[in-house]
DNA sequence: CAGAATCCATTTTGATACTG
DNA sequence: CAGTATCAAAATGGATTCTG
């Protein structure tokens, strides 16, 4: 693995889609939970700010993970969804937290 | 998943061993090219500082990850490995990295 | 060579209040 | 309800210098 690698390699690509504190955890959470409207995904994962939240939100839509569905209405409703490429990271990060679950028995 | 599992579940874990921005690009390397010294980890890493380099080491190193291993002499002789642990994350960054490198087809 | 110590710049996150 | 704006706080990373 030499210099290019470094920089253009898939794993540097998937990691910058994931970049951000609470981003694999929103993730695992659409995975597992489905389809999700704004403030209930919010007051689902405790700590997280609403700024930060709109901000992953929008990046990871921006990064076709995520996809953002505006329901007509008032009070406005839009729900957030895993994209299919969303969906393929499911069995990563499920690798990751079983790492994590069993890997303090080694 | 509920307010104690953001908190304590594996994923978690997983990510808290994982931060730090040129990890999972080490533990990569490592896993790709076997045992290396300090510094000729840190000529194949471009643009890491070596300070950031140790650091994450010896993060890894304390969680785990890395092993270290001191060669008596002088110059100093350092070389730091995968552990069985680390090895565990092989397969883990290499489906990061197929994805990184496939997702833009979708 | 491996590593520690400083100091500083930048990035990232969080709290809060506000709008249509 | 979804989303924005502002500002402060914290975490992270990088450059450089120094040592046994």
């Amino acid at each position: 693995m030499d210099y290019k690698d470094f920089e253009n390699c898939g794993l540097k690509k998937a990691l910058d889609m994931l970049s951000g504190k609470w981003k694999p955890m929103i993730l695992y959470f659409l995975f597992y939970q489905g389809e999700f409207r704004f403030n209930d995904l919010w007051r689902s994962i405790p700590r997280i700010s609403k700024k930060v939240l709109m901000e992953h939100l929008q990046e990871m839509v921006g990064n076709d993970l995520v996809i953002r569905r505006e329901v007509n209405g008032f009070p406005s409703e839009v729900r957030y969804a895993l994209s299919r490429k969303g969906k393929a990271l499911g069995p990563v990060l499920s690798a990751l937290d079983e790492f994590g679950n069993t890997s303090n028995l080694n």
